[in-house]
DNA sequence: TAAACTTACTAAAATATTTTAATAAGTTTT
DNA sequence: AAAACTTATTAAAATATTTTAGTAAGTTTA
């Protein structure tokens, strides 16, 4: 442990002290105390009232690094729990986790679409009250909601510009209204971003770019340490920037877009029309269903060794390279990290990257650059939301819990 | 004032106190009181510890917004001085301002070469030391040097890898035993973007992209209200990513680059090759003395309407929006601001380059961008420099120059 | 294996900070 | 023009936090 200090206003420090909990394993008291620059006395109070309010356990004791073992403390996995969902353009996963990120009830795949689909959100909730239900869980042990949904999401205005409008209506609100339940959006590849810096390969690193392979190119950015939204909270709109001169047209309206040329949609499609043409691959049996192909098939494909899947991979690897250098160029992270649904084909991806990272790059930007494979892979998403829920947990949102847990006990 | 709340420990109130009023014209002690969540008693005891001790004044009441009306505090202009060394390709302008950021003596500006000269170092000591002596500051109240300057400049590691190597060492290190004083360096276009975000157009705001019109095209980057230099230092490599397939070569060795098409060099190259080949200019009589071209003579033309510098400009214009569009994609920053010496010409690319948004950029990051162009101008990197030494002001820099202050008294 | 050194935890004393209440000095309303 | 309302400043009381010192429990060294 060698956290960066951390500044917290007294009022704060114990919701500060259980979000620190919920990121870390366990804590000993003067860990807690340097992290937070507070004297061990206060750190001591503040725990022995968590502990006295249920949200905190003592966990045993630590490994002697010269003198007494300190006791450590971690947060009580079941104090409380959070729903997860995480959304796509085709598929909306839910589940509801404890405070170790631990689904508690399977997690439930739903299909629908988010595209001109008007009763969407009315599905949405639907969804979202069946499970509780059918989780057995109270709604009172809930904290909240946290979703993860492609689009043009507005954090700050609590608004997804793209999809499930809510008649103008906060869809933060509308949801919290509908569910009862504090509820949090943000963007998909933000919160894989999240997920990443706080429980995956880029835990605590401070500056990593995050790239969201599904059936876009989605970007997450962590900047100092935190996700980074930009103004107006549509920062990262990686994909559409104007990488190829005379590209084919995106359906965002211009050329030479990135996503137009090297997303998973493009790398299917372009496997259809090879096939087709009598192209060799053992994908020739998911031809009628390519929707589906992307499931694992193709990476499959690739790591069987299908030279056509492996051509096709390759050549979306080298273009995205290229639009990294770019992003590199400007946001010279320490670690870009390659995650989302096809975080399995990066594997194949990364030399052809590499590559292009290595022609376009200075070369001082790209030997200062690692580029990693989220083991986190699928789940990123689902963790990430939740994350989101813990990520606004406050005092107001601990004072509601408190009271609640009392009231059990009595 | 409706400054966002700033979390200070107890023991730095004292010199973030100082450093606010630095930003700042004047503040009441409710204002403080609000600004750093600590009670009107101890912003009170602490205002008048540093009058006492010489480092702040009352400046007269305010106007009464219902009530009475509050005391001002200012910083008192001479209690301490710095030194602002702004440097680029060519030449280096050397001044000592006080706390107000008035030259107390004229600035002076001394031709270096950067490229290439193993001796730069040194004569930009002597120039410090004789700088100086002639100015009549005693080296005591000089608080700190700030400089300012192009290249690869790494601040964590205090070293700027392009130029003025001193032999391995810390450059500011270095700096700071040859002249005794604590010595700050940074790029330069960083450097312009504090200038602007604590004193300039974009005072206060916390996304802002400044573009640093030079010989060559620079970034700085204002993140979440800060200088972000990326994970190694070297964030901002705007000039040098690959925007246009197949273009010119650059001087960084690959194709492309933005710097290579549309900097300031590039402009006035093209202007002495159209001047040759017979095209009508009023800048024919500069066409010995090219590289004092700049010195104003072909903005100066291009507002009195010359057409062929308006063409020539209006294209860099248009080739530097595009370059933008992929910024505001990645960043989406409230503002964009053209600063640095050839702000003047940002006036005539403003057209071209807003229209190269619309065209690259999504609509939605379009809209929510505005264009600025800098008041600071030419002293952006000055003013930028000093601000950078109070950056760096520190409880630690605030004991030794109280020690001195009371020195002065006995 | 005992002595010396580290580190952790607890309670009391010292210090720092905020809250409260009273007063001063304005503006706005009646 | 007086009354009612705001806002600023000051001093005293209440509260919170840290420092200090003592004890407990381990590791390392001689």
């Amino acid at each position: 442990m060698e956290v960066k200090e951390k500044l917290v206003k007294s009022t704060d420090l114990k919701s500060e002290i259980l979000k620190q909990l919920y990121l870390e394993k366990s804590l000993s008291c003067a860990e807690m105390s340097t992290l937070f620059n507070k004297s061990i006395p206060i750190i001591t109070k503040t725990i022995n009232e968590l502990i006295e309010e249920g949200f905190v356990i003592e966990v045993g004791y630590a490994p002697s690094s010269g003198g007494r073992r300190p006791l450590m403390y971690a947060v009580k996995p079941d104090a409380m729990y959070i729903m997860a969902i995480a959304m796509d353009q085709l598929s909306t996963r839910i589940t509801i986790v404890d405070l170790n990120n631990k689904p508690v009830t399977e997690i439930e795949t739903v299909e629908m679409v988010l595209n001109n689909n008007s009763v969407a959100l009315a599905e949405l909730i639907s969804y979202i009250d069946s499970y509780i239900i059918k989780s057995g869980i109270k709604k009172d042990n809930i904290l909240g909601i946290g979703i993860g949904m492609p689009g043009f999401v507005s954090v700050k205005d609590g608004i997804n510009y793209s999809y499930l409008d809510a008649n103008g209506e906060k869809l933060t609100d509308y949801l919290a209204k509908a569910t009862g339940l504090p509820t949090y959006i943000d963007n998909d590849s933000s919160i894989i971003a999240l997920a990443e810096q706080r429980f995956g390969i880029a835990k605590s690193l401070t500056e990593v770019m995050v790239i969201n392979l599904g059936w876009g190119i989605g970007l997450g950015m962590i900047v100092k340490g935190d996700i980074f939204r930009g103004y107006s909270g549509f920062a990262g709109e990686f994909s559409h920037i104007p990488v190829f001169e005379d590209g084919v047209l995106c359906i965002c309206g211009k050329q030479g877009c990135l996503e137009a040329e090297a997303s998973m949609l493009v790398v299917v499609k372009k496997a259809i029309e090879g096939i087709k043409q009598g192209r060799l691959s053992t994908l020739h049996s998911f031809i009628d269903d390519p929707l589906k192909l992307m499931g694992d098939a193709i990476f499959d494909a690739a790591n069987n060794g299908d030279q056509f899947v492996i051509e096709l991979l390759s050549d979306a690897g080298y273009k995205i390279g290229k639009a990294l250098s770019i992003l590199i160029h400007i946001m010279n992270p320490q670690t870009i990290v390659l995650s989302g649904r096809g975080a399995k084909a990066g594997k194949i991806m990364m030399a052809p990257m590499q590559q292009a990272l290595n022609k376009y790059c200075i070369p001082r930007l790209a030997a200062n650059t690692e580029l990693l494979i989220s083991d986190l892979g699928f789940d990123g998403e689902i963790i990430g939301a939740a994350a989101l829920v813990m990520e606004n947990f406050d005092n107001e949102q601990l004072a509601i819990n408190t009271k609640r847990l009392n009231m059990v006990k009595l």
